[in-house]
DNA sequence: CGGTGTAGTCAG
DNA sequence: CTGACTACACCG
């Protein structure tokens, strides 16, 4: 019995080799063919490669990019359904503070905000997680803020805020993505970008702060709006269409596609599909 | 003493 | 809802 197997067994072992060979020799072809770039940069980068923190950061109902120069988010992005709008949580139990996720270097402190001037914005809204506290508590780390125009925070910009939550009425899933801008102003013969920045760590003030929204049901061809808001005192709007802007122009703005996996061909404008607009003052 | 948590006031 | 601000009790 043993006799009849080992032609099996050196047949067996000789076959693992010749794959195995195989194998080093495609490795080593594409390390000599594919990665002579990468195998220097390795060696240019002999002390490694220059961090600034998560790619992207998962908290408990939202999702952001972190721009660590600016102190600021660079987007936030959440799912609100109707169901995330009604329970026992209270702001009065969240408390801004760094996001532990965050380099202490590079994060803004409440000091950096008092007697600034600005407000602490909320780029995924308090109000947008009611169903947890834990979710609430999130939203209030300085990964979800930006300097906000108070006036602006709580006038048009909170109604904006409950315009999507309303949304979550007539559609199943609303996907909503913010964040702030710093957009150039012509001086002169020239363009500038200008902003100011406040506290100790030099927080960047937005000079505008923008909103994706797309609003999905069963049956209806999904419906997308981009809105680009300056960050100062307006009035109040109750048509907020006047904000709207090509989501190509955001994205030249913002510097990323905001939904690489989305095939636009099939949306319809969120402000022909739903009313864009807010409710009344009182 | 400086932090923390809570409560209340005020305003948009 | 969105915020700022103040006061006070508590704790290590």
């Amino acid at each position: 019995m043993a006799e009849q197997q080992r032609p099996f067994a050196r047949g067996f072992v000789c076959g693992l080799l010749v794959a195995l060979a195989v194998a080093c020799a495609y490795l080593l072809f594409m390390q000599e063919e594919v990665d002579p770039l990468v195998k220097r940069g390795a060696e240019i980068l002999k002390y490694g490669v220059p961090e600034r923190g998560p790619a992207v950061h998962y908290l408990h109902n939202h999702v952001l990019a972190y721009d660590s120069a600016k102190r600021t988010p660079l987007w936030v992005a959440e799912h609100i359904k109707s169901k995330h709008l009604q329970g026992p949580a209270d702001r009065k139990h969240s408390k801004f503070k760094p996001d532990p996720s965050v380099d202490p270097m590079f994060t803004a402190y409440d000091r950096d905000y008092r007697r600034s001037g600005w407000s602490r914005g909320h780029m995924a809204p308090a109000g947008d997680n009611k169903f947890s506290q834990e979710a609430m508590d999130d939203t209030f780390l300085f990964s979800n803020i930006v300097p906000h125009d108070i006036d602006n925070n709580s006038g048009f910009w909170n109604r904006l805020e409950m315009y999507c939550r309303d949304l979550t009425s007539r559609f199943e899933d609303v996907y909503v993505l913010t964040g702030p801008l710093y957009l150039p102003t012509q001086e002169g013969q020239q363009k500038v970008v200008k902003y100011p920045v406040i506290g100790e760590n030099e927080v960047a003030v937005p000079t505008h702060l923008y909103k994706v929204v797309i609003a999905e049901r069963t049956d209806t061809p999904i419906s997308m709006g981009a809105f680009i808001v300056p960050n100062q005192q307006i009035g109040y709007y109750q048509n907020f269409t006047i904000f709207q802007v090509p989501i190509e122009d955001l994205e030249k703005s913002s510097g990323f596609k905001v939904c690489p996996h989305l095939d636009r061909s099939k949306t319809k404008n969120l402000c022909e599909v739903d009313s864009c607009k807010l409710r009344n003052r009182k």
